[in-house]
DNA sequence: GTTCTTACA
DNA sequence: TGTAAGAA
């Protein structure tokens, strides 16, 4: 359906963002910095945020609970925009998947003291 | 009064 | 990440 626009359309102020993610403007903005959201912006510069841009941050709050550096998380969504690349014929990883793959990880964080995924790099999940 | 940017701890 | 300062 044509309806997705609705998604992706800048309605949400910054207070209403912090209040529907739990998040403090400077990790908002923090985020958009580390280009993980792309608010759109007022003649007056304020931000304005999406469902999707919502629906991002919970994402990125859930992923940063679970160990996981920004790093990390750039390369997390980095390969739900490819879901394949040309070159090697790598995998699309599932939702399902990369839930494990976060709990293992937790796993490992809690026996050892190890940085979690090896501070972002998400290589060894790959094959 | 709130949000924005920049910068420092 | 929190907070401060100054502008908008």
């Amino acid at each position: 359906m044509e309806k997705e626009w609705r998604r992706s359309m800048p309605l949400l102020s910054m207070n209403i963002v912090m209040q529907l993610t739990g998040l403090t403007a400077r990790q908002i903005r923090y985020y958009e910095e580390q280009e993980l959201v792309q608010p759109a912006r007022t003649e007056g510069k304020q931000r304005m945020f999406s469902l999707d841009d919502i629906d991002v941050l919970l994402e990125i709050k859930d992923l940063l609970k679970s160990g996981v550096n920004i790093a990390g998380i750039k390369q997390i969504f980095e390969m739900k925009k490819n879901p394949a690349t040309s070159k090697d014929v790598r995998q699309v990883i599932s939702d399902q998947e990369l839930r494990e793959i976060v709990k293992e990880e937790m796993r490992l964080a809690q026996r050892q003291q190890r940085a979690s995924l090896r501070q972002g790099d998400l290589s060894r999940f790959f094959r």
